[in-house]
Order: structure tokens, then sequence, then C-alpha cells
DNA sequence: TATTGTTATACTCTATAACTATA
DNA sequence: TATAGTTATAGAGTATAACAATA
């Protein structure tokens, strides 16, 4: 059943994101310093068509992270209008700790599967990247 | 690598919620409204337990939910300090409804999917659920 | 005129601190 | 005194509408 795929991954989707510590950041903002890790610098639109928030919710979050030294922006040379934004190594550093803290919960939670369920999950792994891009 | 798994789960779930229509409500009003169909009436506190978030934060979306006449209120008849909080017949029907309209657009995308992706995501099912439950 | 970024405003969801009522 | 619920307040994240600057 579809559906019953489809409320397990959202309740353990879930269940990840209650899992944060105090000192992260929330979603949004982790998201955009992942999305400048992977894809490079980018312009605000880039970033809000690639979050899939409007222009006016990921300025607010770039405010934030400009605010907390995680990201920096500078005037494009070409377009006057267009802004680049960039990590810092701050926010490269705020990246890397978070994801060591994640990967650690998750796998504590992984190493108590058996090999038959951790094989069932790599199998089902690419799968899942792929409706998440379909 | 769990790492893989963590983030293709995370983004998918990410990808599902942001595909919610303008009428739906918000993820926890209707995680509310999930909790009380499947466990039945529940007081504030096991509410807030149960969604692992305060009380006061329950408390405010119980509110808007109330408002809306999607769930009632009254008092314990055993422990006046208590609340019991339940389903009304429109919070189901809100429900069905939206449980009906994620399922067609999870579904389409499941349906692009080739039997063996479809057979790994069956495989994985019990695996996440089991997770979400760890 | 069209595009890019921004500000103003509003609503949901979250939290902590402080208060009320009942046990 | 302790517990259950509530209110007050604040911050993050989302949106739409309106505006400024540049192309």
């Amino acid at each position: 059943m579809d559906s019953e795929i489809r409320i397990a991954i959202a309740k353990l989707a879930r269940r990840m994101r209650q899992e944060r510590g105090a000192s992260d950041l929330g979603p949004s903002q982790l998201g955009v310093l992942a999305s400048l890790e992977i894809a490079g610098p980018q312009t605000l639109g880039e970033l809000s068509a690639q979050e899939r928030v409007t222009a006016p919710s990921m300025n607010r979050t770039v405010n934030l992270l400009e605010a907390s030294g995680l990201l920096s922006r500078t005037a494009s040379p070409d377009d006057g209008r267009k802004v680049i934004i960039e990590l810092t190594d701050a926010g490269r550093a705020v990246l890397d700790d978070t994801r060591r803290r994640r990967d650690a919960w998750f796998g504590e939670r992984v190493a108590t599967l058996s090999d038959e369920e951790k094989t069932a999950l790599e199998a089902a792994t690419p799968v899942l990247r792929k409706l998440a891009e379909l």
C-alpha cells in the first residue's frame, strides 16, 4: 500500500527532525547551507527556487544566516541587481558538525537492525532519492 | 552509507510536505488529528507527549483546531484539572480528505517506478516504521 | 517594462516563564 | 505542594503585497 510507505517516511522524517540538539539551526537554515555547499555560490533567486520557497522567505532566512556569519552576500559583478550568496568557513564548520551529530543519532538506530533490514534500507535508498527528485 | 539514507529520507519527506494544497492544515494540526484518530480521545498532556511538543505549543494548536470545529474539549469527569480532547465528525472528514489527496500525489510518483523499485520500497517500509518508533 | 532583491505585514509553530485551578 | 492546563511573549519560517534598483 502506497499510503503505508508514505506515512512511514513522513513519521521517520518527523522523528529525525525532533532530534535536533539545542544548538542546531532550523531545517530551513541548514537546507540553505547544504544547498550552498553542494551547488556552490548562488543568487537569492536561485536559492529560493532550489529550496522551493518564495524570495521574501529566502531573504529572511539568508538575513539570519548572514547575521550569524555563516554565509556572505556580495554584489554580482555582471548584473547589479543580483547578489551572490556563499558559505563562509564558519558556515562550513556548522554544516560538518551538524551532519556528524545527525549521522551518529541515525547510525545508532540503524545499528540495531538485522542484516536483512539493513539490506532492505540500502536497496530503497536510490528509490527514495528518485522519488524526492520527481 | 547511513548518511545517504538519512538524507534521502529527509529530502523526500520535505518534498512531500511542500506539496500540501492551499486548503490543507499545517503538519502539526494534521498530526494532532491523526493522533486522535489512531489513539482515541486524549488529554492535552497526553497529546503533547505523543507529538513531542510542549504543553503550551500543543494548547495553541488545539485552540486553532477547536476554533475550526475539528475537535472538541470536554472536562474530565474523574479529574477536574484534565480536559478530554476528541475528534469531531468534521475533523474526521478533513483527515480523510487530506489523506486521499496525499496518497494520490504520492501514488502518481510511485506509478512511474519499475517493479524492482516498487519491491525495494515495499521491503523497506517496515524498516522505516521500526526506525521511527525506536 | 521586466527582473532581482528587499521591506512590511500576517499567520503557523515552536519555546520559556508565569499564572490558575484542582488534587 | 504537585499537577494539568492556560496565557503572555518571543523567535523561526512561511506567505502575499508593495517597493527600489537595475537591465
